[in-house]
DNA sequence: AATGAATGAGTTTTCATTCAT
DNA sequence: CATGAATGAAAACTCATTCAT
């Protein structure tokens, strides 16, 4: 909506920063307006409604995402699996990837009554999921991974990190990050699922080092 | 807080239904009061705040929960096991439950802000694991299931499950049991933690049959 | 209003403390009810509005002033007078007191609103001028006093204690005894018009031998 | 806290319609936008509360107020006093005055409750014994007025004067200035105060010319 | 492109009053 | 005499949105 890049940018940063500090329920246009240093009325100027704006913000978070993962679609099965899975874990550096993933989830929640934001998280879910099994089909090709259910298995990983991140999420209070939901989930993810998906007795990379290798 | 427990109850039945109705975001008193065909007033007369409302709400929404899992603290740990993961799932006779699961994952989101209604997620969440936990505790004692690491276990299966339904849950419109996320990782997680956890080779329950033994 | 003159006597005693611990803008049925142990309804079976209650209030407020007046008009005409100034003053013991005048101030704003409460507030002016004017025309006739013009010194003396124990009590915040506001200007009567108004070399007597006797 | 000045001005004034039309006990939100012909949005968004709106009010009273003192400070001594009694005497032009000062004894009894009022009143209590000391301090170093406590007997003026005011206000009803009450302790005020307070046998000016010159 | 001013519709909350018991 | 339950009317305040500039 916005034509020029550089404002639409300073507004999306301005979403972005409000969801962080406000949450999606409290948000409000003004607290946006103040996160960017710009007025209301621009908001309105670039973006309809509110609707439109936080439309237009969740569409470039899942365009963001969609190409950072793209660029990890190299790499052993094994290891990209692994990858995938610690890119869920909080580590003590990520309070502000919490607020924002909490946000992220009051938006999720507003998803049946909005077709807007439902498309979107279909297209997040589609996404995620696709990943996963295209980790999962490339590792069975390549013989390094037993045949199984790709997309039941891509469900399962994607439900349970998921899960594990709502509830380390909505549990804690100031810190995220002094919880070990995800952590705790991750390993088993390893241990329930990778591990007998192994073809050979190959070695699981270990999941610190993904971890390091994911938060850049 | 309100001394009559017809009104009480009559109260809490209408924000059951205004939570289903118009989600926890969109939630006014006047939803509430029109839904129990009460004056607003009369909540407030009751309830100081619509947070000691709502919190009441929740409290009540746990007591209810707690008592009728205790019911079920009998049986094979196995049945148990199975049923409990076949609690989660949505069948097409659902629709409401969604609704108010929705509702309730929109509070959840607020338990970061919210320290009273934090405390009620985390005691359902200790709920949860526990139950967990106890059945699989139950079912080693018994030598019907391998010594696992029962806590990271319990993690593991309620959050699959949790992530599951929420991610059918937010990513489905109108009728949310058309969708089969819930029933698609259910059966992973049978075939992924409670299959590797058979001690002999037992068979494992049906979650066909658990299902309509939940769903009374 | 009340049939029951212990009822009634339980009520007012209610209204006072109320007025004192809440001041009349913010004063609800409610404060009144809690202050005397009872049922809004009940103030309501007796009294049927909040106007009829505190006027009632107001009417025996008045009525008990003006017994107190009445016993102490023999003595004197000086000692009278002073006393008369004397009981104007706040002295450190009088917070309670302090608190119910700034609600009767409120009270009296509401006059030219008011009809019933006028009319109090009118018999409270008559009385209070009528009562010096009383003592200056005895001690005319005994011929302690120069003649002066009776009505008006008596305006004056009375303007003079009312606006100096206004002035006192609004401007002071925590404790009205601190200012000495109402001090200040009952010597200043003294000065300017007990001493000027004596036909001999009468000794006026001191301000803090009346303090004494008229704070019992 | 308005930018454009003149929405301020229209804001006070309607505040000021509001108060003398409505009194401050019965002041709303609504009144004042009535008064102003605005919305009660707009009064929020120049001033966050209505207190902050009262005091935004009372502040620029005094303001205004002691710019006008100040014009006022010269010419002779005994012409100051005389004149500073006559600013309180009600004319039977002064309906609206009477309404204003009626509202502002209103926000006065709020002042211990308040001490954001309570500080305006502070000032304008030191302005007005402050003007009257002067007036005092002046006359005496010009040797026109006896040596007298300065501060005592401002404070003395002071009283009788906002005590005759709150008096003649009070006990009025539809018209205010029906009542004498102000004009005879006014008067009082020259015979007890201002008459033996002159060192020659000056003469003192007429209160009626005062009145006349003051009321512009 | 950008903003300050302005508003209407809606939200929670308060409170005097009424009613059934 | 007494009360708990219930209500309608109104209060302050919020917020997305619009408009004039």
């Amino acid at each position: 909506m916005a034509q020029d890049p550089l404002v639409e940018e300073e507004i999306m940063d301005g979403v972005y920063r409000a969801l962080c500090n406000h949450g999606y329920a409290e948000l409000t246009m003004q607290d946006i307006a103040d996160e960017c240093d710009k007025s209301k009325s621009l908001l309105h100027y670039h973006y309809d409604t509110k609707e439109d704006l936080l439309v237009a913000f969740l569409d470039r978070m899942m365009a963001d995402y969609e190409e950072k993962l793209e660029c990890r679609s190299d790499g052993a099965p094994l290891d990209r699996l692994v990858e995938f899975l610690a890119r869920f874990v909080f580590t003590p550096e990520d309070t502000e990837r919490a607020s924002f993933h909490l946000a992220l989830l009051e938006m999720r929640s507003q998803g049946p009554f909005n077709e807007r934001i439902r498309e979107q998280l279909r297209r997040s879910d589609d996404l995620l999921r696709g990943t996963v099994a295209d980790i999962l089909a490339d590792g069975i090709e390549e013989g390094v991974f037993k045949a199984v259910d790709v997309d039941g298995t891509a469900a399962l990983v994607v439900a349970m990190l998921d899960g594990a991140r709502t509830r380390q999420i909505t549990l804690s209070e100031g810190d995220v990050t002094e919880d070990t939901y995800t952590r705790t989930v991750a390993e088993g993810a390893i241990r329930h699922v990778v591990e007998p998906l192994l073809a050979a007795d190959a070695e699981v990379p270990s999941l610190d080092d993904a971890l390091e290798a994911v938060h850049d």
